[in-house]
DNA sequence: AATAAAATTTAGACAAATCTAAAAATTATT
DNA sequence: AATAATTTTTAGATTTGTCTAAATTTTATT
């Protein structure tokens, strides 16, 4: 079967936000689309009559397996789009994901697989995340939260939290990245802010707001 | 301005339709989009009111100027996308055109334009049609109909006339493609087909249509 | 347990794009 | 010039996705 963009956009973002949840809510999906909640309960009477989600009216709803396979191969287009935008046209990778949520609605499996072959099969996009292989599996994400490094040890930022342009500007400014090596010196306890290093550069501190946003791989 | 991808669809085969015939008629039109004659005259009153038409009613129409430069816009979408699709993802030059009829409507021009500069500014696609660059300027189809080429001249085909599946499936039997370089060796008044040569094969016949369906440059 | 607040759903409208059937205009034929 | 055939437009519906405002249900507070 075949679905429209506006009805792969909601799936999606059902997927996004039961990873968090558990059971998602219409508010919650209403917000996360930019639209309102009578639009949300429209769309879901028809996704449940596709199949695609678990719904009973007031009762808040998640993604049926059928639904998952549908959110998995557009999480799987998004990310190998974004891959290529930076690893082959040099786009910077906090200029990607508005593209990428476009080019993640052409149909065509066979553009995507020869799309995964001509860029060797990447196993994360340029944020960290993982990307679905053609059968839906993706990498186990063994990031943790850079508030949850120990002090004195090296990780590598593999992924954020957010694609604002608030988070972004701040990190451009901190020269920080994806890929950067960092360190946390010293935590401060009374507003949870901490003391960090990157290699070439002295010591600064982060707040609490944006060591949550930032996700790491331990060295 | 933006427009939505069923406009863009209109305003491309409008541009395609009034290049072979100056003015355009509402049922031609229908029959280019696989659509009916009524719905053609509603999208008219739409793109009239948007000024990329001009059109008066039972008069036929074609496009503004500003129209035109849509059009450009979509089609050297569309020729970058099918080169890419056949250079790089390795797909066939037959297997492309309806991909690209999705990949045409990503709005991005920044994507656009890196990707041609990844390509390396490419002038024709893959079906030797001459991509539009980013001013919308084209190289002239300096090429002429098979039928047209005088005899034991060698020639390159550089495009074909259609995308019909049943001309690729006899172009592939007769091991003709885009880049082959062909001679005629005699005409036949009586149905007008000719004998050819390509190089490595020893001469055959084709028909009167197949070769008003291909498009060389002489060398 | 009653009431207030918040969340969710329904009812009714609207815009985009499409269609069928009928009406109007143009063009071709006698 | 009248009539017939063809083309084009209009009228009225339909589908998808959206919205506001009102009604309903659930959850929280007294
Ligand atoms: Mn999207
Ligand atoms: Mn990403
Ligand atoms: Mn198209
Ligand atoms: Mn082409």
């Amino acid at each position: 079967m075949n679905f429209s963009i506006t009805e792969e956009n909601y799936i999606k973002a059902i997927y996004h936000l039961q990873q968090a949840d558990g059971n998602v809510t219409t508010n919650e999906l209403a917000a996360e689309l930019n639209t309102k909640a009578a639009s949300v309960t429209d769309m879901l009477k028809k996704l449940k009559a596709k199949k695609l989600v678990n719904y009973e009216k007031y009762q808040g709803f998640r993604l049926s397996s059928e639904g998952k396979k549908i959110a998995l191969g557009v999480i799987r287009k998004h990310r190998l789009w974004e891959y290529f935008l930076v690893e082959k046209l040099q786009f910077g990778w906090d200029e990607v994901h508005e593209v990428a949520e476009e080019l993640e609605h052409i149909s065509s499996k066979k553009l995507i697989d020869k799309l995964d072959a001509f860029l060797d099969y990447p196993k994360f996009d340029p944020h960290g995340d993982p990307i679905p292989d053609s059968n839906g599996k993706m990498a186990a994400q063994k990031q943790i939260n850079l508030i949850d490094l120990p002090l004195n040890e090296a990780a590598e930022i593999v992924s954020v939290g957010s694609q604002s342009t608030e988070l972004l500007e701040l990190l451009k400014h901190k020269h920080l990245g994806i890929g950067t090596t960092i360190e946390i010196k010293k935590r401060f306890a009374f507003d949870h802010s901490m003391e960090v290093k990157i290699k070439g550069q002295s010591a600064f501190i982060i707040s609490q707001q944006l060591a949550q946003a930032l996700f790491v791989r331990p060295l």
